[in-house]
DNA sequence: GGCAATTAGATTGTGCACAATCAAATAATA
DNA sequence: TATTATTTGATTGTGCACAATCTAATTGCC
């Protein structure tokens, strides 16, 4: 039941190679349910004009006082330049941000939401609670869940 | 502690819009975990040639008896053929395994492993055990986790 | 000042992920 | 059998994700 193949992997146990299955596997679940998750929120966003990862860079501006550099974005949610330019472009063009070099330090580009930028989380205020709801979860649980994910997620990353 | 904001998303609580926090949104949790085992995988999968989805798919044929048509092993990942076809022409070209029309139904095509493919499951073998010392977890904690994680995606995928 | 090292982004190239569309084969049925 | 609907993959186009590389600006140090 709890053995290394309905955890994660396979057993080499006495030379039997214990069939690895992908729906036994962790990594796999957690794989599937970031697809899951995307193409719930893709239900959501769609109307937004957003994809998930904008969704997350937008919420990043939100929640900010005020401008952002892209270095404390990618820090915010590790992602790199190669992710965030042509993704901070789109939104750019939808004409949620703008970006600028930072006259203090000419090596950085500074985020700034605009007025339709800043109206968007407005329009946005619903979807957490719609997440939520697909869940089927209590906050509580939900709660514990991403906590146990999240340190799974640090310990992953302190091997790196 | 355990609010909606905390577990999740925003709390428009009395007029105060809470703010929202990718680190304290759970579906960020799985978003960056599903990053960090991409991550930790890459390092044991590049020296075979494999990026993680497309071990996922060698999983897959590893443990069948014979040859997959591309729908079974899309139904076993969750993915559909714009994303198979290029990544099993990729395996194909890397001499892992061959494709062809399924005589008894031309509609459907046959992934077979090839010699190579099947000897990869060996040079594979240490994966399972490599991932389970980077999670720095308990098999039994791990399987519990597992199970919780895919409970929440399946009500997920009941949704869409 | 002059020069190496560092830092921040941008660019390029490869590979998923998926919606939408298309073509071919098969199945269903009048 | 002719017609229609369904099934299976392939194709196309958009958008992440990230390694590797490049440029420009800044910092450190003499």
């Amino acid at each position: 039941m709890d053995n290394i193949a309905s955890a994660l992997c396979t057993i080499y146990f006495q030379g039997m190679n214990q069939q690895l299955n992908p729906a036994d596997m962790i990594c796999y679940a957690i794989y599937s349910a970031n697809h899951a998750l995307t193409r719930t929120y893709r239900a959501l966003l769609d109307p937004l004009g957003l994809t998930y990862p904008q969704y997350l860079v937008m919420v990043t501006l939100w929640g900010a006082d005020g401008p952002l550099s892209v270095k404390s974005i990618g820090q915010t949610l590790t992602l790199d330049s190669g992710t965030l330019t042509p993704l901070l472009k789109r939104l750019e063009a939808a004409g949620l941000l703008t970006r600028m070099r930072n006259p203090e330090d000419e090596r950085g580009t500074l985020i700034s939401l605009t007025g339709s930028g800043r109206e968007l989380q407005d329009r946005a205020r619903h979807v957490p609670e719609e997440i939520l709801k697909a869940t089927g979860m209590e906050i509580k649980d939900l709660g514990r869940l991403k906590r146990e994910i999240t340190a799974l997620r640090d310990r992953l990353e302190e091997q790196g």
